[in-house]
DNA sequence: CCTAAATGCGAAATAATATTGCGCGATCGT
DNA sequence: ACGATCGCGCAATATTATTTCGCATTTAGG
């Protein structure tokens, strides 16, 4: 059941809801060249199959007061599943790491994080990450200034991709 | 003029938004305590100041056939602006690559990438990447797991932060 | 080759939602 | 205290979402 493939059309709007997702229905459709209805079947199928995930509005965090963001790369002590886990799920509960990616390599986890100052960010460094159980090493990187930043599927390349095969 | 101060219920309203970016905005009226008009008049002047930057659905990459993510660390050869701008500009013609940030420290740049498999990653690195001009070394790291994806701005956080103040 | 089930579309009707146009009370500065 | 300003909510209208249903195309047998 989840590996139904998508046709064309189901490949436009996963495209179209990527680049804005509040367009109306009717909207999409017509871009995708079908009648309202079965464009929104599609949609909700495709919500039901996983390929779309969730809606969100991109809040500009600097705007809110968030104007530091941070790379941090943490290496473990151990790295048994169940420390690994352990250290995730701590992430999990950490609002100001917004993203935590277990990595091959020198570094086991390298997490993304915000916070309203670096004063903030110091203090949870230290306070919370570098003194949490099983942690060996961080290294903290800021961020000077963002250059691009487009979450998701670069659909042009997926396009080449399927044109080739045909 | 962009400085406009938010009140509760603007915050509630990018809050509430940030989680669910399709719900309808008699939802979000009723949740945030307020009737749909004015609602909707504080949405449209959030987006036009710049507080929400836009509506993205979050497709499952990995569905549709990017099976890879990989963070790059890059460093240059020159730091001068010129130089640095024009990485940059080159990353945002990369499909593949979907972030880029310059950082303090020793590397210049991390990016986050994407790719159908090992082998196009591998050819990105060696083709693009590494032979890019000004490019002086690239260290990459291969995404085993996914434990946070949570882009965005912690709001809980920032009741917190205000509170204070008060 | 033909038929029956299944699939997906689109027109039309209905239900919700978005959007506009006011009038009203609260707040602010003088 | 008073006029101006701001933001709310009600009510009306315009759009959009969603359901229903019949039709065409495809698919799997026979």
């Amino acid at each position: 059941m989840p590996g139904t493939k998508l046709d064309d059309i189901d490949r436009m709007i996963l495209a179209e809801l990527q680049a804005d997702g509040r367009m109306t229905n009717v909207e999409l459709a017509k871009r995708v060249g079908i009648s309202a209805p079965p464009c929104l079947r599609r949609v909700r199928t495709l919500e039901e199959q996983g390929f779309i995930q969730g809606y969100h509005a991109d809040v500009d965090a600097r705007e809110l007061g968030f104007e530091v963001q941070v790379f941090a790369m943490v290496g473990l002590v151990s790295q048994a599943e169940a420390d690994l886990s352990a250290f995730e799920n701590r992430c999990l509960s950490w609002p100001l790491v917004r993203e935590c990616h277990m990595l091959n390599g020198e570094v086991d986890f390298i997490l993304k994080c915000v916070a309203p100052d670096l004063r903030s960010f110091q203090r949870f460094l230290t306070e919370q990450l570098t003194s949490a159980e099983n942690v060996a090493s961080v290294k903290t990187s800021l961020v000077i200034r963002g250059a691009k930043d487009e979450p998701g599927v670069p659909f042009d390349v997926l396009e080449e991709r399927l044109a080739m095969e045909a």
